[in-house]
DNA sequence: CTTATTTGAATAGCATGCTATATAAATGGA
DNA sequence: TCCATTTATATAGCATGCTATTCAAATAAG
């Protein structure tokens, strides 16, 4: 087992995962976004005024990871909460301008990460990255 | 931009690791194991008596982070912190019994976690899913 | 209509990661 | 030798994620 942690697909996951978080909060930190807060922006980029719930399967995360994502946000000045007339217990949640005035350039920036990532792959090869990720996620997913 | 979610290696990244760790968890903390533990277990499982700093080094995060994840494995009783006779800034990392008796099971359950995540690839297929990550990888610590 | 269940959010508590600081010990010059 | 720098850890503070719990409102069952 002498090198189990190299040619294992969760370690290396794991490290990805934290280079492409380091990559992306160092291009838009200056935004005032926090990577977390950037892909509750790009759901309220597509469609405003979602309810959290809404966001939470978008997202694929815990409701209490939304709820307190959805709090530093509110915090930080990029959404509001109203108040939903047909449901007293749901809250919609709101772009405010700050957060729909920094959409170009921060999916610029995230966009920017993205390439550097599959810098030197092929067509081919950003292609069957993605896919193999889809496959693995949709395995794991299952069990 | 509507699909920039569902075609970014970030997100899809993200996402990957997170269904990892869960998964390692669910298998590992029956041993008394957590998953960022388990990544040092790893290290102390092929040499024992590290200092802090090569650990660090060998698993790629932060010294705080090793600092603060090291405190909780002495605190579950997975490690011993002895002092070192040559540099008496360093503490040597040791295993304790329970840590070692642990290996074979918590080993057996990574790799499950790691064949399931495959399950349906070619062999072919998860060596381009290695390789494809630690290009990536690569790409990510130069910029 | 009442009651039981489900649903939408909030909160508490914890693990993992990061940056920024602080402190002690070791080291390298002058 | 003495001082500046480097090195090894520790700690504070914060973001993201998770599970578990709680509360109110909406719905379903009877």
């Amino acid at each position: 087992m002498s090198d189990f942690k190299q040619t294992s697909a969760g370690f290396l996951a794991n490290h990805m995962a934290r280079l492409f978080a380091s990559a992306l909060n160092r291009r838009i930190a200056p935004l005032g976004i926090a990577p977390a807060q950037f892909m509750v922006l790009l759901e309220l980029w597509q469609l405003d005024e979602r309810t959290q719930a809404d966001l939470t399967a978008a997202l694929a995360v815990e409701q209490a990871t939304m709820a307190n994502t959805l709090a530093r946000m509110e915090r930080d000045g990029l959404i509001e909460k109203r108040s939903c007339k047909t449901d007293k217990r749901a809250r919609l949640i709101c772009l405010t301008p700050k957060a729909a005035a920094a959409q170009e350039a921060a999916i610029k920036a995230a966009s920017g990460v993205n390439e550097a990532a599959v810098a030197g792959l092929t067509q081919d090869e950003r292609e069957q990255f993605l896919t193999l990720m889809a496959r693995v996620i949709a395995n794991l997913q299952t069990g």
